[in-house]
DNA sequence: ACTCCTTGTGTGATGTTGTTACGTTGCGAT
DNA sequence: ATCGCAACGTAACAACATCACACAAGGAGT
């Protein structure tokens, strides 16, 4: 039904290149254009394995001397989350790079409201109750994220 | 499983004053102060019956003539969210009031994208299948919600 | 009645998040 | 070469949310 997701720490710099060399794959076959600026953003998401503010990712691009708008950082963000490369967390109003790009609607997340670190999941079950009820309703279901909130395994023991 | 939530029009008069003499009796057994200006503002959400930012709230009050701050609105929001009488829709930085006060945790909403009209549902399975992810990941779950977006029957018939 | 304490309110300033508008650049296709 | 389109740069602004601090109302204990 659902794998489920590590918290686990792992090795950063190899996961971090996998993605960003996955991503360069399905933008190509997408026809969209993985373009720097877009590329450093995922980057810079990937690194952080965890949800940060679109001005957190601003202020990483800055590091680089560069000066930059917000602008730029929500366009390169829109086209990531369009692209299914990135998720935005509401209730957090951040984004948090996606572990599982290939898989389909419907994703639940578990975010930690200390660390502010995300698992992300799939739950098949959920996606069919809500079908239905959609269709007793006669709502066209378009899109469905289900949010999580609670301690991650590493601020449990740290409490 | 889950009671659909009805989008359809319906006696807004009555449903608006069952809900708040519903909520003054929350409150009491709660012991927890139902004030005028509290009440208002749940006044303003049942009436609208859609999803409405802190900010729309603060403009129908002002209508009374009273100048008021955002600070004003947003105490009441957290005071009836406390209560379980609103919800807070992430995704669209908004609230509603709660259609069925008296229910557990886990709520999963229906938001029309057009006229942000929500149906409120309990998807009980959701709940069970998340404990258990939690669980396997060691992860200490608080709290859930679910948001699915789409089009209402209405808006659906418009377009 | 008086003080103390808690809870709710009034007000201004400020911080954070997200968007609009408009102009420029780079690059491929006719 | 020039047209058209997608991406980028820049500035201003709008929407959402919080902070800090002062005041008011009402109950509890003396």
């Amino acid at each position: 039904m659902a794998t489920p997701l590590a918290f686990e720490p792992h090795d950063h710099a190899g996961c971090v290149a996998d993605a960003l060399i996955a991503a360069e794959h399905r933008c190509r076959e997408a026809g969209a254009r993985l373009t720097p600026q877009r590329r450093r953003v995922l980057e810079i998401l990937l690194e952080s394995h965890r949800a940060l503010g679109a001005y957190e990712v601003l202020s990483r691009l800055g590091d680089q001397g560069r000066s930059v708008q917000p602008t730029i950082v929500y366009r390169a963000l829109d086209f990531l989350v369009a692209q299914g490369l990135v998720h935005k967390i509401a209730r957090l109003s951040a984004f948090v790079a996606c572990t599982r790009p290939k898989s389909g609607h419907g994703p639940a997340f578990l975010v930690c409201r200390e660390c502010r670190a995300v698992a992300e999941a799939q739950l098949d079950a959920v996606q069919g109750a809500l079908d239905m009820l959609a269709k007793e309703s006669g709502f066209a279901l378009e899109l469905m994220v289900l949010e999580a909130e609670g301690l991650c395994p590493g601020c449990r023991s740290a409490a």
